[in-house]
DNA sequence: GATAAAATGTAGTGATCGCTATATAAATCC
DNA sequence: GGATTTATATAGCGATCACTACATTTTATC
């Protein structure tokens, strides 16, 4: 048996390939949830035994946060691909909606997003704070990006914008496609640009 | 022992209230989603042994059906509630998003939507099947009713609805307060008039 | 009160949960 | 190559899962 880890730089020589393990649990607990995902399985899917697993990853929550991070630190952080492309706040906003109607439609049975939705109603303790964690920190940055512009209500209109988002990850995990999510984002759109005209 | 069941007339006699059981377990499932809760603990609470509890409800599921239609026939059908006061479509929509924020908070540890979230991530089949023909019939009861006036514009406008309210009681579960609620709610309740004005 | 019917309590089914103790195999170091 | 360290595989831990067979008690009927 051949030592492949060659990505991590960091970290003990193991027998699998620990980044290629996190990308298919990511996989795993966002298609079907926390709970519904278990040891067993992760590791047949994982190809390790249950002793490489927990020193691994030391734990189910362990791995999990590691899906997390995985998972925000790639294509999923749309609103850091939005503001990445510049414009206006009404564009960057909208643009992150958009990305979220391209990004949530199932594919593959993996469906809306995983720190949304991945420990939604989970009996754990440790995975739900976990991703309550990344929820705020997601939301905080959208929060603080309009504050810079309207701090008497960046509140509210973040607020607007998470439960758009927390909404269209629930449509698209009951099913929705991406035309229908476009639509609803256009208009989440629009209700925004409209909501800074209103006052501002 | 006295058989105490009064309420249900159809039905065989039992020495536990039937409708009672079934309030307690509605609590239960809404408070923490269908597979957190136990056959084990659904005896407990509602104070009746295994055999009792499959004579009565068929399956756990057979329980969280009965829960289901108990929370969509009473005050959490919101969109019935807002209809019944009348009024303009655009007001009876608002007046919908509005008694969702009032419902949704959390209370006694229970809040969002049972319908909406009570199976979100559940890996039992049956119950996201009956959860899911719910939701569709919800969406559909809005549909119908924005088609009256805008049979063109009735899905995209509906589906706008149908997000926010998943979306709020997603983000009423992650913690989200009724007042945050409201502010969001009105954002809403103003977009879909502003879609309404815009081509009508 | 005897009999038939029905609901209940006791106990336990096999399966799966996350996790680990122990032992073997492999890789590293001198 | 021998010794030490490290990771692996085998097997199983106690707990919980939804659910049920069986015997008993309670209820209803006559």
């Amino acid at each position: 048996m051949v030592a492949t880890e060659t990505s991590g730089v960091r970290g003990r020589r193991r027998s699998f390939d620990v980044d290629e393990a996190v990308e298919t649990a990511m996989r795993l607990f966002h298609a079907r949830g926390y709970d519904a995902v278990g040891v067993a399985e992760l590791g047949t899917e994982l190809g390790i035994k249950p002793p490489s697993f927990y020193a691994a990853f030391g734990s189910k929550a362990g791995l999990f946060e590691r899906a997390l991070r995985r998972y925000a630190a790639g294509e999923a952080n749309i609103f850091a691909r939005a503001q990445a492309e510049g414009g206006s706040m009404a564009e960057v906003i909208e643009r992150t909606l958009l990305l979220a109607a391209r990004l949530y439609p199932e594919r593959d049975g993996v469906a809306g997003c995983l720190v949304l939705d991945g420990a939604r109603n989970s009996a754990d303790p440790v995975a739900c704070a976990l991703a309550e964690t990344m929820r705020k920190a997601g939301v905080a940055a959208i929060r603080d990006f309009i504050a810079t512009e309207q701090p008497e209500r960046a509140d509210a209109l973040a607020d607007f914008i998470a439960i758009t988002m927390k909404g269209m990850s629930a449509a698209a995990r009951d099913g929705m496609g991406e035309d229908a999510l476009t639509v609803v984002a256009r208009m989440a759109g629009r209700a925004f640009r409209r909501e800074l005209a209103a006052e501002g």
